[in-house]
This record gives structure tokens, C-alpha cells and sequence, in this order.
DNA sequence: GGGAATGTAAAACGATCGTTTTACATTGCA
DNA sequence: TGCAATGTAAAACGATCGTTTTACATTCCC
């Protein structure tokens, strides 16, 4: 395992479990077990760091949602909660962080923002057989308040959106 | 409109759209029209300042959520959002840019949440008539993806959110 | 009329922030 | 054999962190 990836999952980790700003770059090096120097030489910066960790945990992420029917994307929502966790949305929580300041992270939070945007809408197309924006706000709503209400109510919270899209989807079927 | 008021409504403001960790106390000190002594006397510490923000903010928007039907429920958020706008829950951001560590903060939270799972559920055996605790955590995951879907969504995450919730009820209700 | 109480302004506290630099060791390739 | 690349360890950078202190002004009440 190279330098870079080395940095990128300790990041991820520490980002993600005590927040950006709270994560000083001492822990960092810490935890990556490199020297502050090699850091910043492969990070550059610690908000180019940030970005980096959202641009990675984007594709992992987004791999995951590479299904065809909408129950399969909670199903893939309880898979990732039992992984890694439920800590809230770690892209929405790096805007907020930084009050949408830095560029770099704004950046890579509208990217991934967009990406999922779109593949629920794709989904909820091929699962439906047609195009129906409104339900695919309905369930992109269902996966966002999941992933939030996950953090104090649990598993339970998505298996609840899981459902709710099943009668929202079978309504719009018939 | 005393001094720990203005201080409160002042570090609410920052924290929100800031970031409680990115607001540093002299901004604070600035924004409260007031010396760091008086600060120190009203605040007693930062994290404490912090969760007698969380306290005030949930009385006021426990306050709002003081209704008979779920419909009214979303009628609530939708005029918090605009009134406040939509930057994500504030609780759970807290929660999460402390990581957990901060006690004053993280039992605000808690508190609040609990509060707030009560509520709806409540709500939701008001509107039908009975109890349905499944029924009431879909309308929570609905409420709480409202809340963050609107970040990058705008009011039409708001208003989906409560079509879905009127279908879910409806079909309880037959 | 004299002391609490409550406020301001500003300096100072040690600690930590993100980042760069200095000095040196190790490796791999021409 | 020798140089370029890549790494470590550690000190130092100025800035900012949350918090306390010093010194002084104002107000209110007995």
C-alpha cells in the first residue's frame, strides 16, 4: 500500500469519526505513520486532503449504488450502514463544517451531491419502467433522512425507508 | 434584550453557519457586541455556550412542531426553512464535529432527539387514531431527510417529503 | 456617599493550529 | 560509483486557539 492511499484511509477515518476541523494534522501524521513532511507532500493541503478523501469515498460510495430496483439501493444503504457505521452523511458534513468556504470541499460535496442526484432518479426510472422526477425526490428524501435518522434510531431507521419506498414504488406501479 | 440573549442568539447564528469548531471566540466576542470578560461570565465555556444554544434552539423549534396531524408537521418545516433556511440539523452537526467527546453537547443532542422521536410519534397516533411505531419512524426518516435533502435540494425536498408522508398515512388510515 | 455589581478594553496565558524548513538516512537506477 | 528520489525526525514559523487577568469606568442600591 502506497503513501497516498496510506494518508487518504487514515484521513477518511479520522475526518469521518471526530470531524474535519477537530482532526489536527499532528494525529494525522500520527495515524498515518509518515512523517509531516512525506504528508503534505502527497496532501498538499488539508483542505486538498479533505477533497481527496470525499472524491474517494465518492467512487466507494457510488459502487455500491450501482443497482437496478429501488429496494436494492436501501438494501445497499443497510450493507453500508452495518460496514461502516452510521455518522451522518460525511459530504453534507464537511460543507457544514466549513460553512461551504473552502472551495475544494464545496466542490467535491456539489459533485457527489449531483452523482447521487442522478443515479436515484436512473433508479427509480428502471425500476418504474418510466421517468418520474417527483417520486425520485420522494426517495432520495427516504435515503438522505436514513442515512441521518440512522445515527440515533439505527439499523431501524433504514429498514423503515426501505418499506416506506416499497409502498411509495408499488403505489406509483399500479 | 440582555446580555446573555443577544450572546446566545449571536453564537447560534455563527455556529450554524459557520461551524461550531470554525467560529473562534473573538469572532464571537465581536458578533455579541461585548468584551470576552462579559462573555466568559454569561458562557462559562465555549462547549457550554454551545449546548445552551441547543437548548434554546430546541424549545423554539419544539415549539413550532406543537401540532394535531402529520400534514402540519411538514407545514412546520416547510416555514422553518424558509424563515431559517436549510443548512442541515444543527444537533446532529454538533454532535458530529465533536465527535461525540463533548458531554454538555452530546446530551443536548440526545436530549433533543429523544424529544423529537417522542413528538412524532405522537403526531402520527394522533392523526390516525392508534399507535403505529412503524408508521412513525418512516415519518421521522422522512422529517429528518426533508431536513437534509433540502441543503441541496431547496423547499422541493420539503414538499416531497410531506406528499410521501400524506400516502403513507392515507394507506394506514384504509 | 461608599461599596457591590456589571460592564469595557487590552494584554497575556500556554497550547495548538497548519505549514515549512533544516539536517540526515535510505533506496533504486544509470 | 554517484546522483536523484523518497523517506524520517525534529525544530521552527507566525497565527490563532480558548481562557484568564489586570486595570479602569459606570451604575445601582443601602
Amino acid at each position: 500500500m502506497d503513501m497516498t492511499s496510506k494518508l487518504t484511509a487514515a484521513a477518511e477515518r479520522l475526518f469521518d469519526r471526530h470531524g474535519y476541523m477537530a482532526t489536527g494534522m499532528d494525529r494525522l501524521t500520527q495515524a498515518a505513520g509518515m512523517s509531516s513532511r512525506t504528508l503534505y507532500k502527497h496532501a498538499g493541503s488539508k483542505a486538498e486532503l479533505m477533497a481527496r478523501v470525499l472524491t474517494e469515498r465518492d467512487r466507494r460510495f457510488m459502487a455500491r449504488l450501482e443497482v437496478r430496483t429501488v429496494d436494492a439501493l436501501f438494501a445497499a444503504l443497510e450493507d453500508w450502514v452495518r460496514v461502516e457505521g452510521a455518522r451522518g452523511c460525511l459530504f453534507l458534513r464537511s460543507r457544514a463544517e466549513t460553512g461551504g468556504d473552502t472551495p475544494e470541499i464545496a466542490e467535491a460535496v456539489a459533485a457527489h451531491k449531483t452523482a447521487f442526484h442522478q443515479r436515484v432518479t436512473e433508479v427509480v426510472s428502471a425500476d418504474l419502467g418510466h421517468d418520474d422526477p417527483g417520486l425520485a425526490e420522494q426517495v432520495l428524501v427516504l435515503f438522505e433522512g436514513a442515512t441521518h435518522a440512522a445515527v440515533y434510531r439505527g439499523a431501524e431507521a433504514v429498514s423503515a425507508a426501505r418499506a416506506a419506498a416499497g409502498i411509495l414504488m408499488e403505489r406509483a406501479r399500479t
